[in-house]
Formats: structure tokens, sequence, C-alpha cells
DNA sequence: GTTCGTTTTTACAAGATTTTTACAACCTGG
DNA sequence: CCAGGTTGTAAAAATCTTGTAAAAACGAAC
């Protein structure tokens, strides 16, 4: 049963793999992971994650949900926070990646490169 | 009747080899590896393999299981633990043998190696 | 720029889990 | 009964996960 797929990244509950990689990570990892990724686009406030995955009630002061968010990031190498975005003052969201679109040049090349 | 077959292990009811050496397990041993390898890929909890191998009821306090597994690992020689691999706090999984993907040099060779 | 609140980053420690080693009990065939 | 292999357990060592603290970096508002 798949969570999350997209060019890079698959996010199964057997396993997550990006770039064919299979990535290990712990539980808590997953399941933040699995969270943000099953509401892809939407913003999910901190109090919300601490409560669902930590069952931490409203208003606990703790960094931990923060620190979780680096391992995965980090394991998510290079594009950790195109992936796992911030939302300063509210809670985190995961986003599909940008699809690079690809650089067309202009004709007739009246532009400047360099100067 | 075969269970499990790669490029280096061989699993049958009659036999297990690796590299053609035909490895001599104990019962025990091979109900696990077989059970693990018949699910190829898939993590075993702990319980389920003490269940079904051993017959104890979830919650039997032993470390059983893990010594097997060691056992097992060290009959399959360099790779028991790429065979068997522990999923910390769930159970262990078999996995075939990650095939090293061929070196491919791109070109022209315009990359640096150390500097 | 300053200030205050938030997030990131690093390091550490506690607790849980797994690995490893050694030993004793148990079969089982001869 | 004996010898040899098999199986389970105990305990120490190693490893992994998780939460917290504290400093640094960052953001928003003034």
């Amino acid at each position: 049963m798949q969570i999350f797929h997209d060019e890079h990244l698959s996010i199964d509950w057997s396993a997550v793999r990006f770039d064919n990689v299979k990535l290990t990570l712990t539980r808590k990892e997953f399941e933040l992971l699995a969270m943000l990724s099953q509401n892809e686009g939407e913003t999910i406030p901190r109090a919300v994650l601490l409560e669902t995955i930590w069952g931490y009630c409203s208003g606990t002061r703790t960094r931990t949900l923060d620190v979780h968010v680096r391992r995965l990031r980090r394991k998510l190498g290079q594009y950790g926070e195109e992936y796992i975005q911030t939302i300063f003052g509210v809670g985190y969201r995961f986003a599909r990646l940008r699809a690079p679109r690809p650089l067309v040049m202009p004709s007739p090349a009246t532009y400047a490169i360099g100067a």
C-alpha cells in the first residue's frame, strides 16, 4: 500500500525509498513522514503533530518535533527542506518536489549573460 | 521443491547451498531461514516467528530468537547480515542480496576524483 | 538596527532493544 | 550409558531510538 509517490520519493508502509535507495527510518520518523505526506500540500500545525504522533496535549513545551523533522530532513538528503517545509509559527507542510522547468532559450539571443 | 534462489543462495527442503557449498543447518535454523526467505522482503515480527516456530505465546520473555538468528547468520557467512536484516523493535526480514550495479563511466570523463 | 519569539542545530543521556559469548540441559543414535 | 550435536538461557556488551538542553540562526514587528 502506497502513501506517497513521485519521481524521486516512494513511501510505502513497508519501505521508504529515495531514488531507489532504501531509507531506514525509525518508528517516529516514519510516523511523522507518513502523516505529513498523507496530507501533501497542507500545513499541519505543530500541536496537531505533537498530539497525534506523540500524544502530547497542547501546551507542552518541547523541541521534540523540531528535532525529528531535522532527522527526517537529513535522511531525505538534498531535498529534505523542499519536501518538508517550515511554516513559521504554524507547523510543517509536505510538498511534492517542484519539477524543474526546462530552460528555453528566447530567440533572438538579445539577453546578456554575466554582463 | 525450492523455497528461495538467487545468485549465491539456494534454499530447498532438501538442502541449503551457498555458492554451491552445502550448509548444514539444524532443524530450528532451517525453519527460521525457510520462514524468513519464503517472505522475502517482508518484515516478520518477533512475536510471529516465536509463535510459529517455537509455539511461544506472545509476551514470553526470551532471547532464543536472537541467538538462532545469530547462528544462522554466521552460517551464511559474509552476507549473513545482508540476507537477514534486523528491523529494530519489530522483527527480522530476509532480503535478496543487493546486486551491485555496474560502474558506468560517463563520457567524456569531465568529472573529478579526489580533487 | 533592536528586540522578542520561533526554529535549527548540536550534543548528550536515559531507556529500550539487539548482539555476543558462554554455559547447561536436552535429545538422539549407536 | 555415552558422545556429539542441538537447543534454550543468562548476562554483559554493543547498538539504536528517543527526548531534552542550550546555543546559534532566523523571522517578524517595531
